[in-house]
DNA sequence: CTTGACTCTCTAGACGACTGGAGGGTTTAG
DNA sequence: CTAAACCCTCCAGTCGTCTAGAGAGTCAAG
């Protein structure tokens, strides 16, 4: 019972993966999303990993990784037997700065709760506590 | 021997923190720094802590933070003393995030030194690597 | 008092990452 | 065959984060 894999166009990877299909079509536009080709009608087919893919981009974005880093991470990926020194060596740095990352979120990360455990003793000591500033 | 503090213009700040002057100033214009007053001569003065401020700032920044984001948590520790629960609850939504974000920069190392291990399992095979892409 | 380094404001431009809309082709249900 | 729901390209605009330059004021050294 091997049906067809019905192709996947743009609108359905848009509804399943909650980002805009103009943010899709901007991804394809500047190669980030490997298109598996076209319809004849000339429509976007995308394969089964666009969303493990979109993920990756989503994920990564977050962080702070510009789309053109991830670009090239997703050209190792795709190409992935090209074990090439110069971008080996970018890719050791990049996982280093990704670990300085993961350091500074933890710096951060106490920073702010040094904000609110700052507050909360605040609170401890004035009992009660109003806000004087909503702005928005 | 208290000598009085010479007010830090603009130029010395930059130099000592490695941002350009234009930038200090984009900062102080969208209300980052609370600089300290103005020279006489219309000078921007900053306090000690500015480094502590810019720090914070690019930290954060590199962390996917917007700077309208970091300029909510300054405003919380310059007014440290008011621990209206909107805020709080804000901050403490923030930490939540910047715990996920840990999380998916862990997960985004694993997936990297995946990529790494993989080309290094590669080389082990080939023996020999060379690069056919080589762009820019 | 002049010169040079520094500062100011203001306006405009750059770049990344979208986002909206016009104008038009494709596909499918009725 | 037509209408609705998709999809396409192309071009322009937006938002955030700077960055460049013009024109002008400030300040310390000589």
């Amino acid at each position: 019972m091997l049906t067809e894999a019905p192709p996947k166009l743009i609108g359905a990877v848009a509804k399943k993966s909650g980002l805009p299909v103009k943010t899709i079509r901007y991804y394809d536009e500047i190669g980030l999303l490997k298109t598996a080709g076209r319809t004849e009608g000339g429509y976007r087919v995308f394969a089964g990993d666009v969303f493990t893919r979109l993920g990756f981009i989503r994920r990564a974005q977050s962080l702070g990784l510009t789309l053109a880093e991830v670009k090239e991470f997703l050209e190792v990926h795709d190409q992935g037997d090209l074990p090439c020194s110069h971008i080996q060596v970018k890719l050791e740095e990049k996982l280093i700065e990704i670990e300085e990352k993961i350091q500074q979120l933890q710096l951060l990360r106490q920073e702010l709760s040094g904000l609110l455990t700052g507050w909360q003793s605040t609170v401890a000591k004035t009992d009660e506590a109003i806000c004087p500033i909503i702005e928005s």
